[in-house]
DNA sequence: TATGAATGAGAATTCATTCAT
DNA sequence: AATGAATGAATTCTCATTCAT
């Protein structure tokens, strides 16, 4: 037993390290100009082994996203520990998205690299499953604190709390990947203090939901078609309001 | 001069039609897995030609962008045109940014895919600037708009114009690409109507710049080395508000 | 008449034209690594007027060439022309030789680019037999200088005046290619005098022709066969002398 | 041990047989009419793995370079380690020279064929550096040769060394080009016997070594300037003896 | 006669993947 | 299990030549 342990240790170790490597490798290069054989060589291992741990280069990709993910959902699972109201805890969890982004760059940065779509019919489907499976688990689990937060009182939105992490996690991404390097980063955002400007947002959505909207509808599409046909204003001319 | 006029006037539009073609092609594909023999087969013509055209793959993928930005700006710059109040107008912007995102979905994704590195010194830089450009002078339109509000007594904000385009920027980013098509959407954002949802978003915030908020510091990173130093709570511990 | 003379003038004129072109070109960059494109561009017509004057591109290097050696062939022949004797007249003709590599550096650089030989196929046989010609000729008006030098006593050598052609000339071409740039020219090379060098190896060997070498035998291949049998130490080890 | 002694071998052994290929169709269609494609199907590899061995086409034919060059080194090398008067020496090197085309003819060849300027940045300037060593210490040795023959009292020139080793060498290569079957060669050069022809010039310029000629004077162009604004006869016209 | 747009057959090179050892 | 040599399809780009105008 001990011997197979061992092995089984050992494999692991293996496997981590390559993990690393091709983590170090894509993110300075880029999937497409990453070759296996810079990932071999980054691990000092023969072009060949990789190929025992990993059934393709796409694959080797796709469980780096996976780790990510898992890291980023463990950094939230401990946010959502924490004793604070709901509501606060809503803001943290913007700022813990933020944080994960800085801390596990070469993470984020691989995220961005290829839409995992693309990987379809290239990777076991079992994984790409299981990845959709964990980016929703941390949904529902905003969600749940959406959920108090309402019935706390805190929020007086008419939202459903999905509609609200939704925004909220929309709105947080869109101010990290304006923010993120390695993008076509305009100049303006190179001077603003990111993780200001992210909470900033955050806060200000945030704010938003305290106090009822009166005019908040669903956002659901279920009458999109009727409204297709009978053009309204709302469709060709700017809402003024909601 | 009828005959040379004739001529000119076709190769423009063979142009534009490599043009079509590569968008087609690498909408459906991205840039790595676009070959230039996949473009020339799109619009039917000898893999060479493209040449005559594009100095490079990297070229014809940026002249792609550039005709999409430019869209794009034509049609803030109509919004901008509009007998609207300021405020309003920030509004519509957003929508209109989320409208271009779905009349010119292939430009838009065509944008997301872009890699800068990769265009690196394939490029006339010339051209990389007159993109820039393009896009600092849409956020300096928008910026003029923001000024406008604050001085019709709109906004009540501390914050400065460029901040505000910023957020708004990013928010709507954000809401957009979550409702993109080819991006890793999650399951959920299938289902909301994807011009409202942004819309929301946006108003939210424009909501938020209509009352000062009394924490409102500048964004600004000038002084982050003394915070650095100093490790205040902000820092480590999510900021309850603002 | 007047009309199809002008025309007829005309034409030659652009045909002189595009040789001007191409043996800036051609010497510029060599004969693979320049395009028809870049004659056309410097000489200032379209790519498919070439064409109309010559065949291929191999056609237009070949024109070069003759012209190069026709420039050659005048310039033997106005030194032949000059009243010096015979013995003196070989050795200018060398001079001439080393002087047309310098004054016509394209022309020569040219030469050396490709082995007329490997053009077989792709050229009018008749020209690459003119040239054949041309350069025969040059030689038998050599061999007639020689011919005179020995009826005059000049030269005691019982060499054939071709033979003592043939090793002036591979003499003097040896030491221009030395000293010619564009080769793989050796350092030390850089140093000479070119000129003198060059004259100094070719009255080298016309003074070694005033004297009759006694053990001299024709230097034909006649005999080959039989000699290749019998392995004479002359084979197989230096030749102490001839 | 033994193991990867063997894989180290018959690594040398494909690279060795790749050189074979390579040598082969190079030979046969000079550097520019060769494709790696060719090269691979004569020594039935796929292309890609030509690459393991050689970075590029350019280094390929470098290294054919090389060998060609190590090749003859070691000849000559041989031919001066003979039990031979200093001025004996020197012919046989000649003959060493020529014997060496004959035998590689293929190197030969190649060496005539090589475009310095198409290898420029495509090959390590290290590999470039080592064949020019490689070169001079051939002119060394040779040097060594005739410094000997001076103080054996054999040769009453006042030339320097290296002067005559270039005479010889020159004078010794321009006659075997012109018996060289690939070069555009004269018909009568093909009905000598070359190797007779080749020693009967290199004999006569180390004839003409053996007596001081009082009208030497040193081939360098230190004074060259000076003599330019000067211009004398001997630059305007033939030199009628030294 | 002159043009220059279009062609399409290559060229060099890369690299994910396989497989014999 | 680990290796790394070998593969060969795929990619970008070039260019001599043709041909409709």
């Amino acid at each position: 037993m001990s011997v197979s342990e061992r092995k089984e240790r050992e494999k692991e170790q293996r496997r981590q390290e390559i993990l690393r490597a091709a983590k170090t490798v894509f993110f300075r290069n880029g999937f497409e100009k990453t070759s296996m054989e810079m990932v071999a060589e980054e691990c000092q291992l023969a072009k060949g082994t990789l190929y025992l741990y990993f059934k393709s280069k796409e694959e080797l990709y796709l469980s780096l996203v996976e780790d990510g993910i898992r890291i980023l959902d463990e950094m939230m699972e401990k946010t959502i520990a924490k004793p604070l109201r709901a509501d606060e805890k809503l803001l943290a969890l913007a700022q813990t998205y933020f944080r994960f982004t800085q801390s596990h760059n070469e993470h984020f940065t691989i995220f961005k690299m290829i839409d995992v779509g693309t990987l379809n019919g290239k990777v076991d489907q079992e994984k790409l499953d299981e990845i959709q499976r964990l980016r929703m688990a941390a949904f529902e689990r905003m969600e749940e604190v959406v959920a108090e937060a309402i019935r706390q009182g805190a929020f007086q939105t008419t939202h459903k709390p999905r509609e609200i992490v939704m925004m909220l996690w929309a709105a947080t991404f869109g101010a990290i990947m304006m923010c993120a390097d390695k993008c076509q980063q305009l100049d303006m955002f190179k001077e603003v203090h990111a993780e200001k400007f992210v909470m900033r947002i955050a806060s200000a959505l945030i704010e938003s939901f305290r106090t009822a909207n009166v005019q908040e509808e669903p956002l659901g599409r279920e009458n999109e078609r009727k409204r297709k046909t009978q053009k309204t204003v709302e469709e060709t001319e700017p809402q003024k309001s909601f």
